[in-house]
DNA sequence: CGTTGAGTTGACCATCGTCAACAGGAGTGG
DNA sequence: CCACTCCTGTTGACGATGGTCAACTCAACG
């Protein structure tokens, strides 16, 4: 099955997940900041916590803007991406089940984002969310390992960025999300793609057209088979070794 | 005057420098994780901060090795950078006065550190650093917005990296190294670059013959001149425009 | 059944990488 | 002091990788 999370929920409406704010039953939770806590803090957090859906397509919020709330997301994924005046866009990143989103807890939007698919999450008012990681130093700690993780894949990124050719970048992408995929929905050689190949380019520095080729090229070679909501991995060796990873 | 810190303190050897750990005479105190700190916390963090010195070419940590240490940088500039197997390289980024290197307080040094320029830092023991950070929540704050910002300038490094040519990533490499530090020095039209070609080119994802050739552009357009030991930068506007920033 | 938007493929071309030659400074040894 | 080497940086000629432009397929949708 390569459908993404939110449609294996039958596209259940939010009002039945907000009945049922346990973090107990989180599906997610071994995967994000709310691994390892203790009770005392998903008590606390449960307090603060609004489960919310978001249809494709839909803004979670946008650069720029003063930021009011942060996210965990529990379903689906999203689209992180910053524009320069030129209308150029770069993705940053793709968040899956587990991530957080406003982990800098700035006041303003570093970047915007938005729903591949339906998306739910665990949204959390961001002075309420900054309150309480002064009342637990704790979930502050959890919350600084997730940045320092963040910065180490952003580091990834740029050598993926600057240092590798289109087909290594390629290859690169399909291996790191299939990776990030398996903790969610455990490992498959199936991987969905709900993002279009214009989202590929725009994360690895490529133009659409050079991406299709790429993905071509790795189907002719049989390290791939191209699917028509994803890929399906054949070869993980060889597509890690074209990775140079 | 385009030379770098440690010159300017007339290389003062270490000891000197050890003899007088405080804080409150510490010329980066503000730009660091040091600032506005209370007293309290400036006490505890002299008790563990060990001064340190190293020559220009010194290697202050490698890439996987255990990380027993933090370093506040006082005085120079380090270069941080990752090697690929196959032995191309990308430069993360250079650290300045006010610095902070070890952020993420992992276990393993996600990439390598060295003395581009005779280096002064202050030195912490990692787990004494630890666990003051759990004694002191302030300072785990102060850390964490420290994170948050570098993962900004990372997702900057990607749009360069990603989406831009070769004259703009020359034009915002120097916009961005001169704002950074005349933060340190103050503004000046003379920007150091003790970095040499390659790693310029290793950080923009270009190579050294292209960095030079885009130098000699920006020269023949009358935008900088290049000195010996670095840029003066005659039309900030202009170069900031090329820069697309 | 026409329209729209995503994706693929081909032809061509520009940017940037590769290879090579050369200049200038620093360090070394005669 | 000069000759020599080494290293960094610059410049030119050439070519390959990937971008641009265009035509086409296909699926979704009304």
């Amino acid at each position: 099955m390569l459908a993404v999370q939110p449609v294996r929920n039958g596209g259940e409406s939010c009002p039945r997940a907000r009945d049922n704010p346990h973090c107990s039953q989180c599906s997610v939770r071994s995967l994000s900041v709310c691994a390892a806590l203790e009770q005392e803090e998903y008590t606390a957090l449960e307090r603060i916590l609004h489960t919310r859906c978001f249809d494709k397509h839909a803004t979670l919020f946008s650069e720029g803007e003063p930021s009011s709330v942060v996210f965990n997301i529990t379903a689906g994924m999203v689209r992180l991406y910053r524009l320069l005046p030129d209308g150029r866009r770069q993705i940053i990143g793709f968040a899956m089940p587990g991530d957080f989103l406003g982990l800098a807890l700035a006041d303003k939007n570093a970047f915007s984002a938005d729903a591949l698919t339906d998306v739910q999450a665990c949204q959390f008012d961001r002075r309420e969310f900054s309150a309480l990681l002064d009342e637990k130093p704790h979930l502050l700690r959890r919350l600084h390992a997730i940045a320092g993780h963040e910065l180490g894949l952003a580091q990834d990124q740029m050598i993926i960025l600057g240092r590798r050719t289109a087909e290594e970048k390629v290859a690169a992408f399909l291996i790191g999300l299939r990776d990030r995929w398996a903790r969610v929905s455990g490992a498959s050689v199936n991987l969905p793609l709900p993002m279009t190949r214009q989202d590929i380019a725009d994360f690895l520095g490529l133009t659409i057209e050079t991406v299709s080729r790429m993905f071509s090229k790795l189907a002719r070679e049989k390290l791939i088979v191209v699917t028509p909501d994803g890929v399906r991995l054949l070869d993980r060796g060889a597509l890690e070794k074209r990775a140079q990873s």
